[in-house]
RNA sequence: GCCCUGAUAGUGUAGCCAGGUCAAUCAUCAUGGGCUUUCGCCCCGUGGACCCGGGUUCGAAUCCCGGUCAGGGCACCA
């Protein structure tokens, strides 16, 4: 369904994202580019978002593309878990494809531009290389060397050098102010199986040459992307350019952030390792898998995506963005129970016996209730039990009112004191001696100014009203007066991640 | 060092190209109240911002110049 028709049915003033330029119905087709090096996270989403949204608003074409041309980075895995990652965010996709499977076209054109001398081999350093484009002189394989370079392709096709002894790059300005342009390595050789080509091909094409080919081929219309390749745009019109191919339009944004949450490999890795963090779906993270075990949904991630728009400054979101659009969203389907940490006994001196009928929705009545009979003691969470004086008349929610008589460290002991909900000072949630062992776990961010967060993690035990047996793992729930959680593991013990 | 971006409430964002209707939008947040057998949701109200300095103009968030700060790039990563 298109996102307009989507939203179409709610009351609420949804911000959508803005007109794409130069878009035709029917006409549109973008792209979801992951490398398949690592898991999904919220940046993924974001772009993926976008791209599906434009696709989708002008009844466009979306192609997932695993942009897979770096054997040492890829693994099967992963293809496995953008999938993943994407079907969860409802991102769907009209064609899949990988980009390695078109490295017999990127050897043709390789090809052609070395028998054009628009490239050449260059057996330089790479630090010599990288000094070259700083000063902006080029080195001795620059020179016209006739059809001799793509005998030297040959070469290294059938296993003449090593690895980094020779690259292949573009001849285009090495005193262009834009340093990318200043011959760029279009390929290198890579002598590592790839998880799908195997050890066929040991020249890869870089990201610029396999890209700037690649939209081209698949038919992209609109390049939706994050501005770190911002610098590259000239360099991959220029290799279009240099086949006489058509531009794509390109739009882009800045690259996304939430605060204290860091999304890269080289921060996060140690972290797993030193465990610290139990690993890539540990719910302090912002990977997919780690915010859908934390009790956030899809939707919420979609529109705050649409709140930040295709912003160009820089992005860095605080938590409650997120999460404050999360739980306005998930409050409707998260069906509510009681528990209670630190418990604490109360005897029920003269009690009647009462069997509650609890709601499980307060807004949804035909979700139906669940029964709990009251017999002479209950529990309550130590939190509220600290804040009882003597003589305080409290209700037992959907039970009835106690007054406390006197506390003691072994229980606080109460007495019946009626059915009139407007004598009771406060309504607390309670738990009887059916009840199952609990933990929750509370994230909060992994850095704070830059410093590791010691207590980004907080877990609580506790008990939770018996019914929590029957909620499957993966269910989101709200634990009154405590807040939205996800049921992560529910044996002996039942195990909750809370949201916030 | 060089090149390219950007800077609006605590956070994110609209407005800037085509100067006035901007006493600056919306979300999140904070706060007061209402509703509610939750400290959740919902409803009503309130609070909070145009990076700095010059210039152009009757008039600048918007145009120009100069700073400052931040991000990206100058990879045999993408």
């Amino acid at each position: 369904m298109a996102p307009d028709l989507l939203e179409a049915s709610k009351e609420r003033r949804v911000k959508e994202l803005p007109a794409l330029q130069d878009a035709k119905m029917r006409k549109v087709v973008t792209r979801l580019p992951p490398e398949p090096s690592g898991y999904p996270h919220i940046g993924h989403a974001y772009a993926g978002y976008i791209n599906w949204y434009y696709a989708r608003k002008y009844r466009g074409r979306l192609i997932l593309r695993f942009e897979d041309t770096n054997p040492r980075n890829v693994q099967k895995e992963y293809y496995e878990a953008f999938k993943k990652g994407y079907q969860w965010m409802e991102i769907d996709w009209d064609e899949e494809l990988k980009v390695s499977d078109d490295m017999p076209y990127f050897y043709e054109k390789a090809r052609e531009l070395l028998e054009r001398q628009e490239a050449y081999f260059c057996t330089c350093q790479a630090d010599v290389i990288k000094e070259g484009r700083r000063a902006g002189t080029p080195c001795p394989h620059r020179q016209d060397i006739g059809d001799k370079n793509v005998a030297i392709w040959d070469k290294i096709i059938d296993g003449k050098y090593k690895e980094r002894e020779i690259v292949c790059r573009l001849r285009v300005d090495m005193n262009h102010p834009n340093a990318v342009m200043r011959d760029p390595n279009i390929f290198r050789i890579i002598d590592y199986p790839h998880p799908f080509q195997g050890t066929q091909y040991r020249l890869w094409p870089t990201y610029d040459f396999a890209n700037a080919l690649e939209d081209h081929r698949n038919g992209i219309s609109h390049i939706l992307r994050s501005n770190e390749f911002a610098s590259r745009d000239e360099l991959q019109a220029y290799i279009r350019d240099l086949f006489q191919l058509p531009q794509p339009l390109i739009q882009e944004w800045s690259r996304f952030t939430i605060e204290g949450s860091p999304v890269s490999k080289r921060k996060i890795r140690p972290l797993i390792k030193s465990g610290f963090i139990s690993g890539w779906n540990d719910i302090r993270l912002t990977t997919l898998a780690a915010l859908r075990r934390r009790g956030i949904i899809p939707e919420a991630i979609r529109e705050m995506t649409r709140e930040v728009g295709l912003s160009v400054a820089q992005p860095v979101l605080d938590w409650s963005v997120l999460l404050g659009i999360n739980r306005r969203l998930v409050d409707p389907i998260a069906n509510r129970y009681y528990a209670v940490t630190q418990p604490s006994l109360v005897e029920i001196s003269n009690a009647k016996p009462h069997t509650a009928k609890i709601p499980f929705h307060p807004d949804f009545k035909d979700r139906g209730t669940r029964t709990i009979t009251i017999k002479d003691s209950v529990y309550i969470d130590g939190q509220d039990a600290n804040r009882l004086k003597n003589g305080d008349i409290f209700r037992l929610k959907h039970g009835y009112n106690i007054q406390v008589q006197r506390k003691t460290k072994k229980a606080i002991y109460c007495s019946y004191a009626g059915d009139d909900l407007d004598q009771a000072e406060f309504r607390i949630q309670w738990v009887i001696d059916d009840s199952i062992p609990m933990e929750l776990r509370y994230p909060d961010v992994l850095f704070i100014k830059g410093e590791l967060n010691s207590s980004s993690l907080r877990k609580v035990e506790g008990i939770a009203e018996h019914a929590i047996r029957e909620v499957k793992p993966g269910t989101i729930i709200q634990l009154e007066r405590k807040g939205f959680g996800f049921i992560d593991g529910n044996g002996e013990k039942v195990n909750i991640n809370m949201t916030e």
